[in-house]
DNA sequence: AAATTTGTAACATATTTTATTACAGTATGA
DNA sequence: TCATACTGTAATAAAATATGTTACAAATTT
């Protein structure tokens, strides 16, 4: 659910980033996004769940970093928005009766494996803070 | 159109391998991917758009590997697949006049664009002949 | 000529993603 | 204490994308 939810993801951090002294509200974050603050609210669920920020019910209510963004890192958002690196699979099993079909997926679950360590590399080397100094 | 195209594609591929000297029928593959012919003969249009198998319609006819199965690269194929690494994004135009929505797309464009050479290079060191010996 | 296959278009269905509405619960502060 | 402005969450709707089906002309073999 949520296909963007990288993206979204590390716009929300960013944000909370640039204001460490507030606590922003899903509206305000959803019109930088450019998206329904229900979503916002969903992804942001998602953090709290994973103790990266916490929220305040009520008027002046929100949500506010919970961590050191120096060391939180763009493979733990990675990590946390349920993404995997790959290619993809068919839709369908593939026919079991064909030595193609029977090993297909865990071949390519093999590939992807290793494009999954590849690409985790790098992103254990982007803190939130670099990516969010960037702007 | 079609997400499994990757997989489906190199499943293709790889059944024309094994058959090196056989004319493989659609329907015949799609048993094997346990998909639609149509969508099958789908994706054989677009490798022979890539030049990369050839067909014979008429009866007996079908898809044939066209190239050499050792330099033919999954790095080929990934990019003849459209695919594109990354981990997304949102799906609006973020918003503008916000110093983080104006820039984000670009900060993850350039950081998607990483991760693709990453993941290019281990892509390129794979040839179809590797990935098929595998089965 | 009959049979079989590709190529392709048009349309239908299914799945996934995003958006909206609604409202209970909670904190703030006038 | 009451109006206000938030969060949290469920339910539903709409939109986008992916997959599946049907149909049939054109090509080739036997």
């Amino acid at each position: 659910m949520i296909s963007g939810k990288f993206a979204i993801t590390i716009h929300i951090l960013t944000l909370l980033h640039k204001f460490p002294n507030d606590y922003l509200s899903s509206e305000f974050i959803a019109g930088s996004i450019n998206l329904n603050p229900v979503l916002v609210r969903k992804e942001i669920a998602n953090l709290k769940a994973h103790h990266i920020v916490e929220s305040k019910e009520g008027k002046n209510g929100g949500t506010k970093l919970a961590v050191n963004a120096a060391e939180l890192t763009l493979k733990q958002i990675f990590e946390m928005t349920f993404e995997t690196i790959g290619l993809g699979f068919a839709k369908n099993q593939p026919n079991p009766d064909c030595p193609v079909g029977k090993n297909i997926n865990q071949h390519l679950e093999n590939l992807y494996s290793e494009m999954n360590q590849k690409v985790s590399l790098q992103l254990e080397g982007i803190s939130l803070e670099d990516f969010s100094n960037q702007f």
